[in-house]
RNA sequence: GGGCGAAUAGCUCAGCUGGUUCAGAGCGCCUGCCUUACACGCAGGAAGUCGGGGGUUCGAAUCCCUCUUCGCCCACCA
């Protein structure tokens, strides 16, 4: 906004405001909406000339993060759309072509829960319904409902370009994530492969390591005696698990543990089972925990899956898809909950007298982030892409300043996950979402594999039929394509070429790994460009006792309450007012009026200051800038017009450095007293005797307070638009 | 276990490169005011050993060390 200027050359003469007259009561909800409407109706958050085509105009691109399909607007869209929004209306308003490209996301697991629900209120399981119908239904819940969420981010004012809105199971979108596929598979980067997953035994599906949030937990060290085959005598491991027990093959210790040297090679009769295991030696065993003596579980945990691996040993599922016991154990455990069995199994251990002792013990245990179940460690085989490779250039574009965090710190966690990538499992057992492009043949002699970009019936080997994987791909496949599947990609569009590379990501950093990281991954693979050069991460909305906001502890607060109270106005000024770079923003849901005293007040302000000026813009109005006889000469200005003047000019100069950094709260707050404090309690005081006409000078003062206050709500529309 | 942040008024937070906008803002609180834009307001006011301790410096909320307490990210010690 370094364009605004008091003395500057007015863009409109104030005089064509004369006579206006305000309501009395400040009445957001009558304007909001009619305003919105007027904005859309004249296409004004539509971008026209992309770079390139109109190159005298420079370009600014944000990316929404598209919300769940199934969203409703929560504060945390409220907090994540007022930025974007004051971002993108900052530049332009700076005569920047500006792009927000909105859309929103098929959500796999989440979509398939909330659709699963509705169903089970009918009674039924997605399994009644067959897959085809099921998906059919998904589809007709998404069509019902799915642009709810962008119906509610209009009523608070986000002046998105809603003509190129997507949804990531749009058919172009769609083409782009089997071409993604296709390419990677080709490229040698993706690979099916058999094992250790985390599994969500009620979703139902594999999870990638993201997925499964680790949480600290209390829990236990159960210690328990294995009797040696031959000879008398025991080895004692420790477990967290004790149910897994009913899986072990083997017992593993450190080749140089002295302490078990000479059981090495010997075998120990499992309890309960009654089978016989080998004591193995392996390198990965840390002697310093427990006993130094391991339990080894090929099945149901990663380290032991290596060891048994490397020393062939057999492998046991002990667990059925929902993650109750299967028939490879004793029949008495047989069909029972895994949480069951611990106590069960532990509970006999004891009674035959061989559990040694127990400790408390914390440990970190995976969660399911859709559900929150206690995640499986299960052997399956699944589809993964190889994420070395792709790391790589992604870890470069930040280490050569191509790629910057805001706040700072949170780059260094990106590195950090860069530097330790590990391969991402992106099939998942569901029936919503991009199925995985591979069709397998079933012909006797044949059975190719192929990867495809368009659907197959019959085997490109051998003519035979095909049955395609039936898995889907992991949601965020799809999403961290968006930056370039939104624009067209992979056909080259003129939009591509316009709006790609973007310029802003604004998010939570809980997504960070998700998606921002992956999507610069995608980016550099596929555009030799990352999506965008500054991620800006923003803080959590929490409630006064400084819990996440969500519906499961109804913390919550509706956006669109506060906007039907107080308007959208007040809503994004509290919001951005509160929040400083990349902390949190802390409300209190069981007391609007207070939480959001600062934005209804100062909108209240802003309308009673609006309303005094308007009803004294009576009298013809001079320019303060410009050529012509009427035009405010400076010795004219007594000393309040300069004083108020130099302050404008300060408060602009200021707010603009603000905005380009990215300070929101620093520019809310400057424009905030600028308003109240110097042209509200002192300059619009100042010249009440002038403009009642008692005092000369009235027009000049009218001159003065005209400009100045179009120039401060210049200020304020990045953060509040409507006023 | 590794990495990183934060601690400033009752609450939420600014304070960016050590020094006259350095002890600030909003909300809350107290005292007056329905002064013809606004009581969602106006004029004033009280309120902080800047988490504890040590150091560097002419000078520290700001830099260093240390302790305490909260928080975040990562992690295949079962």
């Amino acid at each position: 906004m370094s364009n605004l200027s008091v003395r500057g050359a007015p863009k409109s003469p104030p005089a064509s405001r004369t006579g206006t007259e305000l309501p009395p009561q400040y009445r957001p909800q009558e304007i909001e909406a009619p305003l919105y409407r007027r904005w859309l109706e004249a296409g004004l958050f539509t971008a026209r000339r992309p770079r390139g085509v109109a190159a005298d105009k420079p370009g600014y691109v944000v990316m929404m993060p598209p919300p769940n399909v199934t969203a409703v607007l929560h504060m945390g869209h409220g907090l994540n759309n007022a930025v974007q929004d004051a971002l993108i209306r900052f530049e332009r308003m700076r005569g920047k072509e500006t792009l927000w490209l909105p859309g929103t996301d098929h959500a796999g697991i989440a979509t398939q829960n909330v659709v699963e629900r509705l169903i089970a209120k009918e009674g039924k399981t997605r399994f009644d319904l067959g897959r085809a119908a099921f998906v059919e239904r998904v589809w007709a819940h998404v069509r019902e409902t799915g642009s709810v969420i962008l119906d509610q981010l209009k009523a608070i004012g986000s002046s998105c370009d809603w003509s190129r809105t997507y949804f990531t199971m749009d058919e172009g979108l769609s083409r782009a994530v089997r071409e993604c596929f296709v390419q990677l598979h080709e490229k040698g980067l993706i690979y099916r492969g058999h094992y250790i997953i985390n599994w969500c035994p009620r979703c139902l599906t594999a999870l990638s390591n993201e997925e499964a949030e680790k949480e600290e937990t209390d829990g236990r060290l159960w210690y328990f005696r294995y009797p040696l085959v031959e000879g008398s005598g025991a080895v004692t491991v420790a477990t967290t698990r004790p149910e897994t027990m009913l899986g072990d093959t083997a017992v593993a210790v450190h080749p140089d543990d002295d302490r078990y040297k000479g059981l090495v090679g010997r075998k120990v009769r499992l309890p309960l089972t009654e089978r016989e295991v080998p004591i193995v030696a392996d390198d990965a065993i840390d002697p310093a925990f427990g006993t130094g003596a391991v339990k080894v579980t090929p099945a149901h945990d990663p380290l032991d899956f290596e060891i048994a691996q490397r020393h062939q040993l057999q492998v046991i599922d002990i667990f059925t898809p929902e993650a109750k016991l299967a028939e490879t154990v004793p029949l008495r455990f047989q069909g029972m909950d895994r949480f069951e069995a611990r106590k069960r199994v532990a509970a006999e251990i004891e009674s035959l007298g061989l559990l040694e002792k127990t400790e408390n013990h914390r440990h970190a245990v995976g969660h399911c982030y859709r559900c929150d179940t206690v995640v499986e460690p299960r052997l399956s085989d699944q589809w993964f892409v190889k994420m070395a490779p792709l790391a790589r250039p992604a870890l470069a574009a930040y280490r050569t300043g191509r790629l910057r965090f805001i706040p700072e710190r949170r780059g260094e966690e990106y590195a950090n996950w860069m530097e330790n990538i590990r391969d991402w499992c992106i099939s998942r057992q569901l029936w919503w979402g991009h199925r995985i492009p591979v069709w397998y043949c079933d012909a006797p002699g044949c059975g190719k594999q192929t990867v495809s970009r368009t659907d197959l019936t019959r085997c490109p080997g051998c003519g035979g039929t095909v049955r395609q994987d039936e898995d889907v791909l992991d949601t965020w496949f799809s999403s961290w394509l968006v930056p370039f599947s939104s624009l067209g990609w992979p056909d080259r569009t003129a939009d591509l070429a316009a709006f790609y590379p973007g310029d802003t990501l604004v998010t939570a950093p809980e997504i960070l790994f998700f998606w921002v990281a992956r999507m610069v991954m995608a980016g550099q693979q596929f555009m030799g460009d990352v999506p965008f050069t500054t991620v800006y991460l923003h803080g959590t909305v929490r409630d006064t006792q400084h819990r996440k906001m969500s519906k499961s502890l109804g913390n919550g607060i509706d956006p669109l309450d506060v906007v039907e109270r107080y308007g959208a106005d007040a809503l994004r000024y509290t919001i951005i007012a509160g929040m400083g770079v990349g902390t949190d923003l802390i409300l209190d849901p069981d007391d609007l009026e207070t939480s959001f005293a600062p934005g209804r007040n100062f909108a209240n302000k802003l309308w009673n200051a609006a309303r005094f000026i308007l009803s004294n813009l009576d009298g013809p109005t001079r320019p303060l800038a410009g050529r012509g006889p009427n035009v405010v000469r400076r010795q004219e200005l007594g000393l309040a017009d300069r004083w108020i003047i130099a302050r404008c000019d300060a408060t602009v100069a200021e707010v603009t450095e603000a905005y380009a950094k990215f300070r929101l709260s620093d520019a809310a707050s400057a424009i905030y007293h600028f308003v109240w404090s110097d042209l509200a309690d002192w300059y619009l005081e100042q010249i009440k005797p002038r403009l009642y006409g008692d005092q000369a000078g009235g027009d000049v003062a009218r001159a003065v307070v005209a400009r100045v206050f179009e120039v401060a709500l210049q200020l304020l529309h990045p953060i509040m638009p409507f006023i």
